[in-house]
DNA sequence: TCATAAGCGAGACGGTACGTCGTGTCTTACG
DNA sequence: CGTAAGACACGACGTACCGTCTCGCTTATGA
């Protein structure tokens, strides 16, 4: 599974002149959100046409997510710090990282989400499957470090610490800090992986 | 508190006919998602004037958003069974009934939030603080009853529960059910509340 | 039928405040033309209420119309210099004078007058038929003393005056002045009438 | 300046398309009016998009101007009979033709002109301008055959002939016939070229 | 002197057209 | 042959205006 991970993000997914479009339109997308992004803007940056990129991506939806899938590809790393605590910090942090600045994106995406049945997959194939692999690469590790007991651990609910600060993010709230990581974890995700079951 | 929240809620916000435009536009947000709501449709459904829709929200945007502000405000009462895991897995149940049917809805709203602050304001004190509201009652009764200690509710993690199965209903998975809700509550929330600090 | 004339301008068609009405209605037409003209500027500027405007003029046209007869009514007076050149110049002189400023107004009145036969038979019989009557006066007056033929006088061409000095106002070249007028009477209306038929 | 006629007249000022679109709106526009007639309308006879008329003619009124002005245009050709009076009753009987039909046309078009300059000058430049020559040849090549003196010609009355009748048009009267053109020639604009100066 | 009705201001309303803008398709010309 | 440039059909948005309507307030009359 870890090699597949490497495997496919490794593996150039997109040209060099197609990872300019996705950055560009990341770029827009944060400035302006979705409603605001027009194609053509995107084309008029790159300075392309628009039938180049409808080309590629056969809606703007399409280009969209594919943009974020690309702009969150890159985190999707264990961290491995030899402590369940501190990788829970770890992917507590990256997720406050990237999220900040992807937050439009993701609403984005998740607006559009409930429109095709392909986006769907999209979204589960190559981005939650790789984040519960994250996951479950980090749980295992502690488990076999006997930090926790295998059983603590419910594969329904393996997302509550991105889950919540995800959702802290789409709030309008302000947004999480380390303080909030740091008291999900303390507070909430290790009393209920150490819990007596 | 709970004398504001009732008076908040029967203060009539919207007039009668104001209350059909938003009942119209939900309806048709649940059936067609944001991008596919025409205001045309709205209008025509309601045998209203477009002008009409649009002296009282300004923009396609702030009528959906009233819409599902009046469309999640009902469900903002406090379970009280006396039993905090009982409080809780009804607030779950409740939330699983209404962000089912309100996906498309939240995804939306979620989405124009990034947009303008006035909307941000408005999520805030028209949807979260009543729901804050809510919670807090419902812990501060479980501090009452002696159930929890008082200095386990992190008031920056007051939303847990509902941030997990909000998130969880954006996403492509399948919905949380009341099995989630139960492991959740169980599992998780509990746990966090009766760890010994 | 010289009396009928002055019974129509005797009678009292329109109350103090109507006229009021049509006052402003007519110089909201010159200054922005028929289709800038909207019933609620009229209704501002009169401090009246648009119910008012309607209850007494079915439709915008027909307040428009209203007031341009009544703001060319006044004019439609024989001259009886006693000299048919005379009478002509001062006739001409005359429509110089009203057709300038009323120019718009006429362009809409022509306009709207293709839509309603009602409201061709109002123009018909409120205006034209009354400057038929005048010019009437002037060319039998001219009979009379002998100055031209009766046969001379072609009733298919009675307006040929008026009519080609209202043209040139409805041009967008240079208005006629006195000089046209003289020209036009001159060379054109009197070599017609004193020609050997 | 023949040439310059026919060079204007042969140059294709609008494409194939272009004059599709302008000979449905002036079918449209004899048909219903001016304010009956709809872009979306036109629009869809044409099977184009509305932005398609709008990056052409910023306006409805500028599409209306250039259907008239494309729809008067063809039939702006010296008749060259040979005889004045026949020259005349040709120059008649073809505005008789032509503004039977296009009256609503032209009293749309006069309407909108007192609005912008920019509609003035088109008119001027694009109508009048053309009138004015063809009759400049018809006069001259009279004075030419001797039939009428130079110094006869006024040019500040070059247009009643064709002035009378528009007007005449315009009027809610019954429209002038074959007669009212021998008698306006015959009558009116024969003995001012032919009298004595 | 008070009440009941008629008229008016203010302005919301249904309807409809305008003019703008964005998506996704398509054609043209260039390299 | 792929691409930049951009025209195009479609359709929604948000605005403006017409003509109708309702709501209060005022005024003018009847008890």
């Amino acid at each position: 599974m870890t090699s597949e991970l490497i495997d496919a993000a490794a593996r150039p997914r997109w040209s060099a002149r197609e990872q300019e479009f996705l950055t560009i339109t990341l770029r827009l997308l944060q400035e302006h959100g979705y409603d605001r992004l027009t194609v053509d803007e995107v084309a008029a940056e790159a300075k392309a046409s628009k039938a180049t990129l409808y080309r590629r991506w056969p809606s703007k939806t399409d280009l969209v997510v594919a943009a974020f899938i690309e702009g969150v590809r890159i985190q999707a790393r264990p961290p491995n710090t030899g402590s369940l605590r501190e990788d829970l910090l770890a992917i507590g942090g990256m997720i406050c990282a990237t999220a900040g600045t992807h937050a439009p994106t993701v609403r984005a995406v998740l607006n559009e989400i409930s429109r095709t049945p392909a986006l769907r997959e999209a979204m589960q194939s190559e981005f939650l499957d790789e984040r519960h692999a994250l996951f479950n690469e980090v749980l295992e590790a502690a488990v076999r470090r006997g930090e926790i007991n295998a059983d603590a651990v419910n594969p329904e609910l393996w997302n509550v610490l991105p889950g919540y600060l995800v959702f802290r993010f789409l709030l309008p709230t302000p947004p999480p800090d380390a303080e909030t990581v740091r008291a999900l974890v303390d507070e909430v995700v290790l009393p209920s992986l150490t819990r007596k079951t």
